[in-house]
DNA sequence: CTTGACGTTGACGTAAACGTAAAGCATGAT
DNA sequence: ATCATGCTTTACGTTTACGTCAACGTCAAG
C-alpha cells in the first residue's frame, strides 16, 4: 500500500497515521533509528495491536531530533530538550523553570551560531586568498 | 615550570612552544585527547627527543578541531577539513579542487546556520508563549 | 642519588548511536 | 491454506571518541 494509512471507513476525521518504514523513509533514517529513539523515550508512538501508529506530532519530534543531531547535540540531551516543549506549564513555578532552561538552551545555541558564522567567514576567506592564488596563475 | 616553554638562552627568535599539558589546559580537554587527535592525524607536532612540542600552528589547528566539534562533525571530517587548509595550491587543477571543497563545505555550512537560527527562532517563540503563561497567572 | 612531577607508549574499557542478523507474528493476496 | 511482505522483539556487533590504568622514561630539585 502505498501513501498514508487511512485504514478506509474508519478514522477519516482522525489525525493522519503513518507507519514506520514511511516515516523512516520520509526522513531518511532507517526503522532501526526510528526505534532506538523511542527506545531512548524521544518519541512514543501509539499501537494498532503490535504496529507503531506514528501521527503529526511524532514526525515533529523527529524532525526535531534530526536537526539537534545535526547540530552535534547528544540524543540524550536532545530528549530534554524536546521534552521541554511538552512539559506541564500550569504552575508558576514549572513556568519559571521553563523559562531558566530556555536560557541555558539558547546560550548553548548562541554558541553554535557564533561557531558557524566564524566557520563559514573564514571559508570565505581562504576562498579569496584562493582566489588571488587563482588569479595570479592565469 | 610557569608558563611557555623558551629553553632559557636558545632560541628566543623562535616561535613559542608550549607541553601537551599547557594545550589541554589551555583548550579544556584532557592529554588523552590530545593525543587522541594526534593518532587521527589531525595536529602533529614537532618532537624535542620523546616529548611533543606545540607551537602556534598545533594551537590553531586544535581550536579548529575544536569548533568542529561544538558543530557536530566527526573527526575525520574534521581532519579532511582543515587538511584542506594546508593542502598544497601550487597548480590550477589543484586550487579547483579546493575551491570545490570549499563550495561543499559551504553548503554543510550553510545548513548547520539555518538549523541553529531556526532553533534559535522557535525557542524565542516558545518563550513568548512562556511569558503570556506567566502573566495570565498573575 | 633518589624522589616527584611530568611525559611517553601500549592496551584494554566504555558510552553513544546505531548496524545487522535471527526468528517470530500478522495480514492481505493468490 | 499458504505464501510473501512488512512489522516486531531480542540480542550481539561495530564505529567513534575518548577514559583509564599500567609500566616505563627523564629531568630538575632536594
Amino acid at each position: 500500500m502505498i501513501g498514508p494509512m487511512t485504514s478506509a471507513a474508519a478514522t477519516r476525521t482522525s489525525e493522519q497515521t503513518w507507519t514506520i518504514a514511511q516515516v523512516a523513509e520520509e526522513f531518511g533514517v532507517t526503522h532501526r533509528t526510528v526505534r532506538h529513539y523511542e527506545d531512548l523515550g524521544l518519541i512514543s508512538p501509539e499501537r494498532r495491536g503490535t504496529q507503531r501508529v506514528y501521527r503529526r506530532r511524532d514526525r515533529t519530534r523527529l524532525g526535531l531530533i534530526l536537526r539537534g543531531k545535526r547540530l552535534g547535540f547528544p540524543l540524550e540531551e536532545i530528549r530534554t530538550i524536546i521534552d521541554l516543549f511538552d512539559a506541564p506549564r500550569g504552575r508558576r513555578t514549572q513556568l519559571e523553570y521553563v523559562l531558566g532552561q530556555i536560557d541555558e538552551r539558547r546560550a548553548d545555541l548562541d554558541q553554535r551560531l557564533k561557531d558557524v558564522q566564524d566557520a563559514i567567514a573564514e571559508l570565505g576567506e581562504f576562498e579569496r586568498r584562493c582566489r588571488e592564488d587563482l588569479d595570479r596563475l592565469a
